[in-house]
Parts: structure tokens; C-alpha cells; sequence
DNA sequence: CTGAAAGCGCTAACAT
DNA sequence: ATGTTAGCGCTTTCAG
């Protein structure tokens, strides 16, 4: 049942009790060419009887698999990164892999070392969600490899081999104003997230879409409103660093400086977050004089009165579907090249009405 | 730069290139033993030139040692273990370990499977928030496998090596009603996870405090009242399945049974969600006529007015110890059997007030 | 159907 | 300071 001695029971162990050769226990044991009944019977109660398990890193060594996926995330704790994760294990598990987890903290240089880790701990395939999507040299290292990759949630141009994994944030957006434009709304404000951190270079790279997923909300915020002939006005954008506080702080300023405004968009959780507050604090009636569409469906807003309308991302799907590309991959010679854009979907509730006449 | 041919490049191509033995280029790499700083230089050229990636799986042979950590919890993405997870991961990375995660979605059988893997993997230590606290002999088996093992969050009686991480669930709910009497309440409501799913064993074992975490906080309620000199009436405490749902008809039943409750207690974030929005349903002014005191601080806390008065509990900070505690323990051979005990604490918002007169 | 032998890529004695 | 040798535990030819 257990080990009786410190040292771990090899199949050496087992060939010597079951009175039979290491390469019968092997077969035995993997199941792979044959052996009789009774052999096998043999060795399986010695290997019970000495508590074998087999040496997963020997195994690997041989195999040149280690039934494993990397996965680097930004943040593990956020939301949508917790929830794609939850598809990715699930994914995996369900493939028999397990998943080897990073967090970058939203540093390059610590994503780098990730990627790093994961290709001397031999994974047979990564996902990753690059902090910055122009730099992309670690992860074409990776493709170098011979390392099936995908990229999360942000894409990566520039790499010849990965997959992507997206979000349709285009359409999200679309489908945020369309809604509030059919309920009669034509000065629609947002709250997006500042393009490029203060002091960083700004990336440049001849692509459609292919950028931080806020810039695509944004891009489908203007889309939509010109599709409907309305002009897109920048007094209506209000931008934000990436944290509730500076979403406060700047839809205040929005609000006051454009009191014309009869609907508010968000295009993020942490966003909606702060802007909401802001909403709320400044004592607005909602919907009743401010429409207030936010982002992802977290659980705050079905708790806060009204009910927030918001544009619900799958991130539990999104990270499945990553980890069933790179798993269709490994093993695999051919790399098919895929290019996933997942839609988001609008949930309807409270916090949206026609405006005032 | 990359590697050229398909065949990775091992330590032979680069002892090759630089003219040198396996060996030398060994102890180069790794920095044990002496080298002349002459073919250091050579080596590190030709491992460059080469775009050489030490092969862990090959070293962790001979090590011993994978340098990195199993974790396997009920769920990556309830906010708990998520920010559970971002601790372990933190701590991990810093002693230059990687995380092997491994989800058991609330189910034993599963949670089996995950430790047999990790173990087959050989992780230098491992974490494990257990699904049944009773259920231990896999975790048995991981210690007989002299791997380091620290449960969190749930206890685990019956272990002999393990450490534990749990919050103190009695002092919580402690510090919760302790100032709801101070505010004046006597009739103070709490609505609990029910103890065992039903058609479940109820397990048995005579140890203190470690148990299910709602237990001990019914526990810590039951003791604050009593040092008050208050009757526990078991009729003030309303049981519910572990969801919103059930915690939302619950709240509903007994309110109405019991008016005379100036105050309501929830046990966890997940009863505090469906409790809160019952109330507010309910048309029930909070905290006029009913004090609110929520379980975890999570964003919804501050976004619903009023703002709730909860107990937080330090999910990052209990992974952090979980994986502070193993980490110290691999390669050690006397194994110091901790149980860290983490306090939670009470932050006063707007929900709780005193009494009406 | 079974055993003997080779070797995965690396490190750790042991020589030199 | 460097090279030689011997494995780590397993799978996988290759014989028998």
C-alpha cells in the first residue's frame, strides 16, 4: 500500500517481486505489446503491493512528452483571467494534461522569463495573454521550439506559427451601441482604458484589429455610431488608466463637462466599476436620466440597483478554446494556423431605458 | 539564436562547438565547480550561438527535484481560491518555483486523480484545499511518498505531516457579531452553509475547530453571543445549500418568520449575495430596519448601497503562507508541522447600524 | 510472449 | 581545471 523503505519503489522493485524481467513490467503496466494474462496479473498485485507509481519525469525523459500545457496570464486573480483559466483546466484535465501556471504581473520581463521556464520544463504546448502585444520575440523563441502556442485574449502579430484566441471586441462593442442607439440614444459617452501606459513606446504595426482589446472597444464604439450616421464626437470619450478609481474620477469629469450625454458605456469590469460609483455617488437616477451599459458579467451587476445592461464575454469558453487549439496541435507536424474571434453576447437588464424626451 | 536543425540542442552540441566535455560544459552552465573564466566565456558563446535550453526533464532526473509545486483546489475561479492562487503563484515565483494547478471541481474522485498526478510528476511539495475535510487517505498516500503537503483553507484531521493555512473561522464570526452587539442588537439572524451535502457522510473525529469553515463560523456566533450573555436560539440561524438561490429563499423565509431580527449575519460570499439581494427584494430598509454584515470583501461589497459592513478574509495572504510553508518544508528531511491560523478582519461600512428603538 | 541491452540528456563522483 | 565514467527510471528496439 505504501512504501516500506525511504527510497522510492521503482519498477525494478516490481520486476524483482513479480519475478519477471523491467521490460514485461513496462509493457504491463503501459499497456503497450503483449503479455499474458497471468504475468500481467502478477505484476500488478506486486506493483499494488509495493505502492508503485510511475516516474512521470523518466517517462518524459523518454516519450519527449510531458503531457503538460503552459499557461501565462497577466493577473490570476482578475475575473476574466480566473475564469479563462477555469476553462483551460478544465480542457486539459479532460485531455489528461495538467497545466503549468505563470502569472506574468503585467511585466514583459517577467512573461519573458515564464516563457523561458516553460520551454526548459519541456511543456508540449503554451497559451499565453502577452502584456504587451508588440513584444513578441520570447514567444517566437517558443515557436522556435517546436512548442504549439496560442495567444490569449490579446493577439500577437507577428508570429508565424501561434493561434489567437480573441474576443470579437469589435462586435462587442457594436452590439453595446446598437442597443442604446435603438433605444433612442444619440450622445452616447465612454469610459475606455488609456491606449498606451504613460511612457511607454506606443507599437506600430500594420494590422487590422490586432490590438489591445480596449482599442478595439473603441473602435466598434465609433463603427457602430457611424454605421448609424451619427458622427463620432471625442469631447464623448473619456479615457482612463486601467483602475476603478481613475474610472471615477474621469466619468465625473465626462459627466459635468457634457451634460448632454443621456447614455454611458464601459468597456471593461474594472471600469464599469469605478464609473458606476461615480454614477451613483453623484446621485444621477439611472436609467432615468443616464443610461449605464457596462462590461463583463461579474456578479455585482445583478446586486446593484438598477440591474446593469452589460456585454457579457466568455471567458470560461475562451479559455477553453485556447486550450483545445493547442492541444489539437501538439504531436501534431502540420500546424494549422487558427484564428479565433469568440463573440460576446448583450445581456439585457435595468440600468438602460429609452432617454428622457 | 534559434535552434536550426529539429533536433534540440543538448549539452553534447555545445560541448561540440566549444570544444570542450559535457562536463566542463555542465558545471559552466550551472555554475557548480570551477571553470576557467576562458571557457566559460566559449561555452556561453556556443550555447548562444546554439540557442541551447537546459532540458529540466533531464535534470530534474538526477536532481531529484522539479522545482515546482502541485495545487489543487475545488475551483480556479470563485474569487477565493483565485486570489488564493495569485498568493501560492506570487511566493512560488519569487523562491523560483512554477505552480502545477489542478482543479477538482468539488469532486473527491477528481481531487484523487490531481494528487496521484502530481505525484507521478514529482512536484516538490504540494497544496491541497480538500473537498471533504474526513477524506484524506490520498493525502495520506502523499505524504508516505514523503512529499511536503500543506492543506488549505479546510482543514484535514488525520494527516501526521501536513501543515495547515486556515482562517480562523470562529474569530471571524466573532469579530462580526461582537460588533453588531455593540452597535445594540440582540436578535441577530445568520444564515449558514448547511454542514453536509445531503446523502453525504457525516464524518466523525474528535478534534476542535477543524471542520467545515461555516461550521466554525456558526461556531464563532454561537460564542460571541454566549460571552454577551445572549441565548443562541436555533431559531435565528437559517441553513442553506451552498448557492445564491437557496440562500435568497432561505433569507426570505426566515425574515418573515422572524421579525423581530434587527440584524443578519452570512457565512460566506456566495450566501451574502443571495442573502443581500433577498433583503433588498424584500423592500427592507438597510440598515434602518435591518443591520447587514456580509462574509469577503469582494467588489460587489462597495457598489451596492449601502455599502456593506463585512468580514474580509485574506485569500492572497493565506496562498502566500500555504506556499511559504511547503516551499520551507521541500528538501528538509525533519518536517515542522505548522498550523497558521490567519485573522480575519471586520470592515464597517454603511450596512450596519444600531438598532431601531 | 518475454528478457537483455541501449540510451533519453543531464549531473556527480572519480580520475587525471 | 578538465575529461571519463556511471548512472537517474523508464521505454524501446532487438533477440530469443
Amino acid at each position: 500500500m505504501s512504501p516500506n523503505s525511504s527510497r522510492p519503489v521503482t519498477i525494478k522493485d516490481v520486476a524483482l517481486r513479480a519475478r519477471v524481467s523491467k521490460s514485461t513490467v513496462a509493457r504491463a503496466l503501459t499497456g503497450e505489446g503483449s503479455v499474458s494474462p497471468q504475468t500481467l496479473d502478477k505484476v500488478l498485485a506486486a506493483a499494488e503491493a509495493l505502492g508503485y507509481r510511475t516516474n512521470g519525469i523518466a517517462r518524459s525523459m523518454i516519450t519527449g512528452q510531458t503531457d503538460s500545457l503552459g499557461v501565462v496570464v497577466p493577473s490570476v486573480s482578475a475575473p476574466f483571467f480566473a475564469h479563462a483559466l477555469g476553462g483551460v483546466t478544465q480542457e486539459a484535465r479532460e485531455a489528461g494534461y495538467s497545466v503549468l501556471l505563470v502569472s506574468s504581473d503585467n511585466d514583459l520581463a517577467l512573461e519573458r522569463d515564464a516563457v523561458e521556464m516553460l520551454l526548459t520544463k519541456h511543456v508540449d504546448g503554451m497559451i499565453v495573454a502577452p502584456v504587451q502585444p508588440g513584444q513578441t520575440e520570447h514567444l517566437r523563441r517558443a515557436e522556435g521550439f517546436g512548442v504549439p502556442l496560442t495567444v490569449l485574449d490579446r493577439p500577437a502579430p507577428g508570429l508565424s506559427q501561434a493561434s489567437s484566441v480573441t474576443l470579437d471586441n469589435v462586435g462587442a462593442s457594436m452590439l453595446a451601441i446598437r442597443h442604446l442607439l435603438e433605444l433612442g440614444h444619440r450622445d452616447i459617452g465612454i469610459i475606455t482604458e488609456a491606449p498606451v501606459p504613460p511612457g511607454q513606446p506606443r507599437w506600430s504595426y500594420a494590422g487590422v484589429g490586432t490590438t489591445f482589446p480596449s482599442w478595439d472597444r473603441l473602435e466598434g464604439y465609433k463603427r457602430a455610431l457611424v454605421d448609424a450616421g451619427i458622427p463620432y464626437r471625442k469631447e464623448y470619450v473619456a479615457k482612463a488608466r486601467y483602475s476603478r478609481d481613475s474610472a471615477y474620477e474621469v466619468t465625473g469629469k465626462l459627466l459635468k463637462a457634457r451634460p448632454e450625454l443621456t447614455a454611458l458605456y464601459c468597456t471593461d469590469n474594472e471600469l464599469s466599476v469605478g464609473s458606476f460609483g461615480a454614477v451613483q455617488d453623484l446621485g444621477i437616477s439611472c436609467p432615468g436620466e443616464l443610461s449605464f451599459l457596462g462590461f463583463d458579467d461579474q456578479e455585482w451587476a445583478t446586486l446593484v440597483r438598477p440591474k446593469l445592461t452589460v456585454v457579457e464575454q466568455p471567458g470560461y469558453e475562451l479559455g477553453r478554446t485556447a486550450a483545445h487549439d493547442v492541444l489539437s496541435a501538439v504531436g501534431r507536424q502540420t500546424r494549422t494556423r487558427a484564428a479565433h474571434s469568440l463573440s460576446a453576447q448583450l445581456i439585457i437588464r435595468e440600468s438602460t431605458a429609452p432617454p428622457r424626451a
